[in-house]
Formats: structure tokens, sequence, C-alpha cells
DNA sequence: TGTTAAATGCTATATTATAAATTCTGCTCT
DNA sequence: AGAGCAGAATTTATAATATAGCATTTAACA
């Protein structure tokens, strides 16, 4: 019996394929309804995002993007994540430098992300108990609130399963 | 009347010369009780930290360091910042890439960090509920926690009120 | 005092991000 | 059609943040 050592990719327990076309659709509908031009860079670049539920660093999309777009260069991508940002298609992931894909981005929302030190994939939960915990302290505190970040590290459901499947191997 | 557009000091309004005997003989007390050496350089980015309360950048440390100790590069920060980080001395502020002083590093806490956009000051909240609801709502998730980055940015109580003290020149 | 581990010095480099000027591209107005 | 415009992309350069690896010094302590 060996211990899987192979980087996780909890995506292939579902099927990503439709996270990837309903994200896409829905940015593409979003784009579309607001009058802002979803580019073939920003599209491919969302693509990108999406290949999985990591976090990917942005010149770690530049590498991927480089193939398609011979003149990519730093610049290019960070302007597409710029735009990624602002129309709510993607989250940046403080603590990490880095970015995820945003499953709810058709509604206003304010989130939580959960962050696996093991596989690194992001979940992000609305946590509406959290949220309004918070109003209340900061209200209390006279502390207006204009954005959040709220990044939580640790080990996620599946890769605590696993590790217990594996014979109690734990090595976290 | 004139908009006060200088970089705020809220600290100017408390002693903070208090703020900043008491920080540094609790590190210098944590440090002794734990065996570990609290050296001169380390000392004094502590106290470089805790010039304000303002998160501050690390190169912005080591050019205030370099006039005291010629030999500074940028390793000599980063490893003074770690150490100060690893004995929760101080905090580091992930959505700034910047570190603040922490004011209750005597005791194991968890902390939310109030970052006011005007001032820059970041004020450090326990909210305890806070942090009982994003137990429960990560527990839910199936999620164990090892460590939490929350960050909130906004206004400030202080900054609010000054700029309702003048004359209703709102400008935030 | 000799041994050792921690701390610092030193040099180089990796990683992340932005600035500024120019060119391209698609659109509107005449 | 052609001038004018605005958003997008290119290009070049550089700023800002952070770490690696190895040499040297310092401090703890047996
Ligand atoms: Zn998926
Ligand atoms: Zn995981
Ligand atoms: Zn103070
Ligand atoms: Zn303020």
């Amino acid at each position: 019996m060996t211990i899987n050592t192979i980087p996780l990719q909890h995506a292939l327990k579902h099927n990503h394929n439709e996270c990837v076309s309903e994200a896409m659709a829905t940015a593409e509908h979003l784009c579309m309804e607001r009058g802002v031009q979803l580019t073939p860079i920003r599209h491919k670049v969302l693509e990108l995002i999406w290949e999985s539920h990591k976090a990917v660093k942005a010149y770690e999309l530049l590498d991927r993007l480089k193939p398609l777009q011979k003149a990519a260069k730093p610049a290019t991508i960070y302007r597409a994540l710029d735009f990624l940002i602002d129309q709510g298609l993607i989250h940046r992931v403080e603590s990490l430098n880095a970015f995820v894909g945003c499953r709810c981005s058709s509604y206003q929302h304010e989130q939580l992300l959960l962050i696996c030190k093991h596989c690194e994939e992001v979940e992000e939960r609305s946590a509406k108990e959290v949220m309004s915990a918070l109003s209340e302290d900061t209200q209390k505190a006279g502390f207006t609130i204009h954005s959040k970040a709220i990044e939580i590290h640790g080990i996620c459901k599946n890769c605590q399963n696993l590790t217990i499947d594996q014979n109690q191997s734990v090595i976290l």
C-alpha cells in the first residue's frame, strides 16, 4: 500500500466540464448584458483559470497563454485579470497572490474562501452568519466596510477523507 | 476652512509612547520566557513597526533600518519579520503585503484586521462571534482550519468623525 | 576552550506587479 | 470613403516584493 503523493485533483471526481461551460456561459452572458467586451484574450485567460479549482498565479497563466498568444507579456495577463476581477468573474486570493474562478458571479455576493493546503483547491462560501457577525462587530467599532478578504487555510473535506481512507497514513 | 489632506496620525491623539513601551516590554518578556533571542536587529525592527499603527512594508522598514544597521539587506528584514511573526509579535497583512504590531501577543488569539483606507491604520479585533460563526461554517464544510486571514478594508471611526467635523466635506 | 547552533552578512536571483508610450482595431460621424 | 475617437493590445522598461545558498560571526554551553 503506497501513499498517494500525486498532486490531487478533486476536480476529477466531478464533471468539471460542467463547471467550465457554466462559468464561461455566465461570463459571456454577463459581459453581453453589461456592454463590456469579453475579448478573445480575456476569454482565454478565464478558461485557463477555470482549468481547475486551484488558485493560479499570474505568471503561470502567462506561461500557459503564451503558446496561444505569442505576444503575451505580464501586462497582457494583468490587464485581463483586472478586467475579470472588475466584472466579478474571478477572485484574487490575497494570501496566495493568485486567482480563482468565481462560481456565483451572476449575483452580488460576499464570500469567504476555504483554501486547502493539500490539494490547493479553493472553495467559495457565502457564510451568511459569518458576514452578519462581521457587520455587527465592525459597526460596534464604528468602521465602514468597503471590501473584505476572508481567507481560511487548512485541509478540505476530500483531503481529510483521503488520508483516512489510506490506512491512517495521515501525513498532514 | 481647508480640508485636511495631511497624512493622518490618529496615534497623535493618544499616548502612543505607552503603546510602544508596552509592546516592547511584552516582547522582551515573552522572548525571555520562551528562551528565544530578541536580538538588537529584531528589537529595532519591532520598534520601527511600532512607530505607528499603520501597516508597514518590508522595504520601507529596510530603508529605516539602514541608517542604524549599515549591513541591512532585504534578507535582514525578512528574517527579522519571520521571527517576529513566529513569536506572534506582529501580524502580516496579506492584502497589503505589509506588517503591523500585535497588541495582544501575550495570549493566544485569533483576530480580524480593520484596515482604514484613509489613515491606513490597522485595528485588531478578536470578534468572538465572527470566529465562532466561522468555526461553525467551516465545520459544515468539513474543513479543518489551520490559519485565518480576515482583513476588512474601509473607513475607521476616527476618519469618519473627521470628515463629519469638517463641515460635511466628505470626500471618501 | 572547543563545539555547536543560531544569527547575520553577502551576493545573487526569483517572483509579482506596474508605468508609459505606441500601435492596432472597431466604431461613429460627416 | 475617410477622419476622428476610444478601448484594447503591444512593447519596453522597471518597480516592488521575496527567497536561496553559502560564508562568516556570535553566543550558548559542556
Ligand atoms: Zn469543477
Ligand atoms: Zn484538499
Ligand atoms: Zn498607539
Ligand atoms: Zn482612518
